[in-house]
DNA sequence: AATATTTTTTAATCAAGCCTAAAAATTAAG
DNA sequence: CTTAATTTTTAGGCTTGATTAAAAAATATT
């Protein structure tokens, strides 16, 4: 029972869509993939035929316990190697995605073990997202929350963030914000949402509500 | 101008018959793409038409400098790759190439020159073959012979291997030879050219001329 | 319940790469 | 120079994954 690359994308796709939307109809599927309607169609038969995946037209697909094993494996395949990627090739976080998403179809398990031991065993990828152990779990993370959601004169960490495209990691860039780093709201301008972040130097950060509500934090205390 | 995997792979071939039988006919390169001479037909045809390679029926296919460019970028990435999986992940040299088979059609060349410095640019791969330059020009092996040359009473340092297939090597790891050891040549048999070198610690070992053959070495002065 | 809207499927095509088997072309040998 | 042997090409198909456009089915709305 071998996987395709495509089929393996499919699989995550569903994955995702599962997290969000509950169930994914054919075409929610398709503008996940870039591709139509008519190709999801093709597709969703073949991976049930294959057991990965229950699908009922007009009530969309889930993924049966060894399709969500193949796509947990997947993710975990994706995140260890951009962990690869920043931390040993140095590349920034904002550039390892599109890499990433061609190496983790690449090798067996045995192969992405010893990557996971090489890394000594990250539990976070480099834009905070948990990644799957050995058998196919996600760790979880512990009570996150958009940084909009803090207060004026709450203490945070940045521990991840929503939106992984490099437009927006560039822009975090710009403004100096990444993952471990602590701030202290110091303003919110109701009128937009906008807020100013004191940093740790004391330099202020402004920040747009649309910005603010895709950064993960967590509180101190 | 994109180059597919399965045109990468015949540029890789190409390079290796040209080093060897001079001109590869169709029937060659089928044979060492374990696949047919009608496939070959189209594929040489389509490689000629991106000026990867010059083809005249009959006679055979020759790389021009942008598929030699290209053909020996691959072979670095694989070169690479296969250092990366020894050095880092502790794979045995063994059981590297078919994962760096995959590998190496990965990723730009930004991607694999920040590889090749994190692993310090190394010059040789795990099994002594040179690791083509940045510019992709192949670094040359300096007076390597055949180890079924060296006389009895001669020491010599392992450098590299004429075959590295699996089997191959696992014969040599059962022997206790790798590269960078050296040895004395202790006895040669006439009768079938086999020999008997003695290691450092003093220990012996025997070395059918079929194996001999296909270990390069070099001499100690 | 009937109609309108959305969603999914079918049908016909395309493209890359590969296959087999038979035909054509070229080279080599007598 | 004609035949034999080799090599290459053509022809017809297969597979995977995609496409568009039209038809069919299900859901929603009135």
């Amino acid at each position: 029972m071998n996987i395709s690359i495509s089929q393996e994308n499919y699989l995550k796709s569903i994955l995702k869509l599962e997290a969000s939307d509950g169930v994914a109809t054919n075409q929610a599927l398709a503008q996940n993939m870039e591709s139509t309607p008519a190709a999801v169609t093709g597709m969703l038969r073949k991976l049930m035929k294959e057991g990965l995946i229950e699908y009922e037209a007009y009530h969309g697909a889930r993924l049966t316990e060894s399709g969500k094993h193949h796509a947990l494996l997947t993710i975990r395949k994706h995140r260890l190697w951009e962990v690869f990627l920043v931390e040993k090739l140095n590349f920034p976080w904002d550039s390892v995605h599109s890499l990433a998403e061609e190496l983790e179809h690449v090798g067996d398990e045995a192969f992405v073990n010893r990557l996971d031991e090489f890394l000594n065993h990250p539990v976070f990828d480099p834009h905070g997202d948990p990644i799957p152990d050995a058998k196919g779990v996600m760790r979880e993370r512990p009570n996150l929350i958009p940084s909009n959601l803090a207060e004026v004169g709450d203490v945070f960490v940045v521990c991840g963030v929503v939106d992984s495209s490099s437009e927006f990691l560039r822009h975090l860039n710009q403004l100096g914000v990444k993952l471990g780093k602590s701030f202290q709201v110091y303003k919110r301008y109701a009128f937009d949402g906008s807020s100013e972040w004191k940093g740790n130097q004391g330099r202020l950060v402004t920040l747009s509500s649309h910005v603010s509500e895709k950064i993960l934090i967590q509180l101190q205390s």
